[in-house]
DNA sequence: GACACATTTTGGA
DNA sequence: TCCAAAATGTGTC
């Protein structure tokens, strides 16, 4: 398996993948060299809008979590969805699909920032600061697209 | 095997 | 209108 890391603002952004399927992705303060796919590297930058065709390997299997991870994969960028609707949809509920993102193996890939609550921002780790400045950017991008 | 969770919703005061 | 508690599935201790 492959690792390496970029940068987003005050974090690093470590990969751990294969050819074409991530299997764990971590916001850290500090990290080792090494190359992570281009998909990344554009992303953060504000030049790509999703990681086609890197697949996570949280979204394989047919549990709970894995149907809320495909769920929230399918979420445009630059937008959001509840807790709520992603619960509806994966068949469950909301406290489930909280628990999922907290433990999301794939953030970025899944995009767990996107996941905000029915009346405010949610939660997201390691830093809230992070999700703010994702979906901040996401903005931004699409109105420049416009 | 019990408990902790990045929530939401509902019922009672 | 606001506060408190229940619902619910998975991973960790």
């Amino acid at each position: 398996m492959l690792s390496g890391s970029c940068s987003f603002n005050l974090w690093k952004v470590v990969v751990d993948w294969d050819e074409a399927t991530v299997h764990r992705v971590r916001f850290l303060k500090t990290a080792d060299a090494g190359s992570v796919p281009v998909q990344f590297t554009k992303f953060l930058a504000g030049k790509g809008t999703d990681f086609y065709p890197l697949t996570s390997s949280a979204l394989l299997g047919d549990s709970v979590y894995a149907r809320i991870y495909r769920e929230v994969s399918k979420i445009p960028y630059g937008k959001t969805k509840t807790y709520a609707e992603i619960a509806e949809a994966a068949g469950t509920h909301a406290r489930v699909v909280g628990n999922a993102m907290s433990r999301n193996p794939t953030p970025l890939i899944i995009p767990c920032h996107r996941v905000v609550g029915t009346d405010g921002l949610g939660g997201f780790s390691p830093d809230i600061e992070i999700k703010k400045a994702l979906l901040a950017m996401e903005k931004k991008i699409v109105k420049l697209q416009k």
